[in-house]
DNA sequence: TACTGCTGTTCCGTAAACGGAACGATCGAG
DNA sequence: CTCGATCGTTCCGTTTACGGAACAGCAGTA
């Protein structure tokens, strides 16, 4: 999976500084009631700062915010997005001999997405909803239509593309084998 | 609204180490793939640092997930939780003369949940779209069922309680008016 | 056995995030 | 105008998160 979108310091900082505004208080008054220094608040509003996770979370606690709702752009949700896949993770799973991570995909019609290559034992599962897939190691992909399964070793490198001009639907699950 | 769910610094490491060991390598590779030092990686996963957003986010790029995945239980929404109301933040808003932020809500049924007075000028408006609110300001809530509408100004002490045994769904808009 | 290479933890000096105090600026009251 | 209060920024000493090095423990090899 390609690198997830980038919290920005600044961009932070600013959308701190409109949750404040917007409730009509100070940054004194901020900053005394979430604890911290004002100071520390000032620095992170300007984006002069790189926040600890814990004084981050004093205060979006007292915004009455969530820790998303300033990393992020609000409404955007945690994507780890490439140049044609955009996947958001819904669940992990921790079994006793693996562990499964489960994505929605929506792919992007027009270009291809290459994957490097994971760790060995590792396999790919995709369950197309709605579209045409291409999809699978790199030298021999596979097709597949709505309602389509895909299953392919993933310790090489791999292709994710979207065949024709519609947008495809589709869950990942990633399986990592326990090591012994 | 009441404070959103902690992100415990042990359970982050915990969920660290649980998608490192996943992927099969340990951490010294890892610590040396996110460009960050092996003390503070191992810190990091135990629970006895207090991580930067910074050195957070380069581990879970490396990891490949977004930064939620290991802020919170995966699967678990950025939710924004009291004992009855349990509300996550959808869109926010920067209009020039106010700010809006829209929650999508559901209160459970049997208990109530009294929310402190925001500043002065700022309302509320839910929409109700399956059963019965009872709503408002502490001292005279409103009652509306589904497809009902609600306003109030909530610069005192407010409410939220399920009527009957049927959990209401609905939309919560707070307008926070820019200060002139 | 000793050696090599790796694991993850601990030690330590440095860099920086922290809280508190001091600062100039701005506002309203007297 | 002066005073007092509060605003947000800046300075500064303390705390602590940081990266690098040293460490013990364990596997495989000669």
């Amino acid at each position: 999976m390609p690198p997830p979108s980038e919290p920005d310091p600044t961009a932070v900082g600013r959308r701190v500084r409109a949750l404040r505004e917007a409730r009509g208080i100070s940054l004194s008054a901020l900053a005394r009631l979430a604890q911290v220094g004002k100071a520390t608040l000032s620095g992170l509003e300007n984006g002069t700062r790189n926040p600890t996770l814990e004084t981050l979370y004093a205060i979006t606690a007292q915004l009455g915010v969530p820790l998303t709702a300033v990393l992020f752009e609000p409404g955007a949700e945690p994507t780890v997005r490439g140049a044609a896949v955009n996947a958001i993770l819904l669940e992990v799973f921790n079994d006793s001999d693996a562990t499964y991570e489960l994505y929605r995909m929506r792919i992007a019609p027009g270009t291809d997405q290459l994957s490097p290559a994971h760790q060995a034992g590792v396999t790919e599962h995709v369950t197309v909803f709605a579209g045409v897939l291409r999809a699978g190691p790199a030298d021999a992909p596979l097709t597949a239509a709505a309602g389509d399964h895909l299953r392919w070793a993933s310790d090489v490198p791999h292709v994710y593309a979207a065949v024709g001009d519609e947008e495809v639907a589709a869950t990942l699950l990633l399986r990592y084998p326990r090591k012994p």
